[in-house]
DNA sequence: TACTCGTGGGG
DNA sequence: TCCCCAAGAGT
């Protein structure tokens, strides 16, 4: 394994932790989940800096502790207000997942997170990285925790040339990095690679003058650190023209309708709306269609109140909103069945909205002003 | 393995 | 405007 890194054969270990480590130990940000090394702290960040820039994770991380200062008040949570505390992160299964396993915890270690490789590994949505990562800043153990930079930092230092889009590739930079790991500080060391991608050892224009592991660095060395990580992958995104509309009725209240449990935006709250799939009819007469079929009414649709082209990792939604009004007295078993609710403006903001719904209510609170 | 799963910022 | 991305995991 240690064959296919030379550069392994001639690093000088010693310098190279003492380098990264005291860099850390001076330059590293004061983040919210530094304060200490609380597991549950640790370990709430760690869901929410997947794929997830720290600008953005900050707030969310300082009012989730505020909600849930302990595991245990996670763990007795209710769904509607876990959802709340994610509502705009993205990715929603990572905070169902979490609820999931931070409730294992409770029940089968005590509340405790657990520490070691095996039973931590079987949390839900604990997956490589994430264990490595509370293993080692929380627990000191020797474990790698390698996420997009720490790949691209050894992609550089090491002068390794796999695609690091491709899954097995992590093999080789875990390989590395246990090679390399300070056993004496790995919190810090493990922290500083993850640091030193994201302020240093950036995608584009590497800070190279201001690494202090340049003179550790092989790419620096051939001056090729710009054309690494090798990197290739690219999907294009699917349009998905939608037709939505915000309803109320005699009472003022807004018809809100819960996604499926799974999939995208699983279990998040939406205004109805429906997939175009023909376009023989008007919008509003198609709008109207689909919602006979579900709920056995129509509406009165006014004029086009906005629409939203809202971009996700793989596909793009086209969304016309109408705003509009529902009169009929509406079958309250097949609202339960297709989880469908009228709630009042007030009551509506305990729900978590997906961004393009939150734009969708935005402009009709405009519009009404 | 390749695809699914959000969002907002920056070149 | 477009594209890449940012502390990945589940299936």
């Amino acid at each position: 394994m240690k064959e296919e890194i030379p550069a392994l054969k001639t690093i000088d270990r010693k310098q190279f932790q003492h380098d990264l480590i005291s860099w850390f130990a001076s330059e590293h940000r004061d983040l919210p989940w530094r304060e200490n090394k609380d597991p549950y702290r640790v370990w709430v960040s760690e869901i929410m800096l997947q794929q997830t820039r720290v600008d953005t994770v900050i707030p969310y991380f300082n009012r989730f502790m505020d909600w849930f200062p302990t595991l245990d008040d996670f763990a007795e949570a209710d769904e509607e207000r876990v959802l709340k505390a994610w509502e705009g992160l993205g990715y929603y299964s990572r905070v169902r997942n979490l609820h999931s396993a931070v409730k294992e915890v409770k029940a089968s270690y005590g509340g405790v997170v657990p520490d070691t490789p095996e039973e931590i590994a079987k949390l839900k949505g604990v997956g490589p990285y994430t264990a490595g990562a509370i293993l080692s800043i929380a627990y000191g153990k020797p474990e790698p925790a390698v996420d997009g930079n720490v790949m691209r930092v050894f992609s550089r230092i090491l002068l390794i040339r796999e695609d690091i889009a491709k899954p097995k590739t992590r093999k080789t930079f875990e390989a590395a990095v246990r090679d390399l790991i300070d056993h004496d500080n790995t919190s810090f060391f493990n922290q500083a690679l993850m640091e030193l991608g994201a302020l240093i050892c950036t995608p584009g224009k590497p800070a190279c003058l201001l690494c202090p592991v340049q003179e550790h660095c092989e790419a620096f060395k051939e001056g090729v650190q710009s054309e690494l990580p090798i990197k290739i992958q690219k999907k294009k995104t699917r349009k998905v023209p939608l037709v939505a509309a915000i309803l109320t009725n005699h009472n003022g209240e807004f018809l809100i309708h819960k996604r499926p449990s799974d999939g995208l935006l699983a279990n998040l709250w939406e205004f109805p709306n429906f997939e175009i799939h023909t376009g023989l009819l008007a919008k509003r007469d198609f709008f109207n269609q689909e919602l006979e079929e579900l709920l056995g009414v129509t509406s009165e649709l006014g004029e086009l109140l906005v629409k939203i082209e809202h971009v996700f990792s793989h596909l793009v939604w086209n969304v016309d909103t109408f705003t509009g009004v529902i009169s009929t007295e509406m079958d309250e078993d097949l609202m339960i069945k297709h989880q469908f609710k009228w709630v009042s403006e007030i009551d509506i903001e305990q729900y978590a909205f997906p961004v393009p719904h939150q734009k969708m209510m935005a402009a009709y609170k405009e519009k009404k002003k």
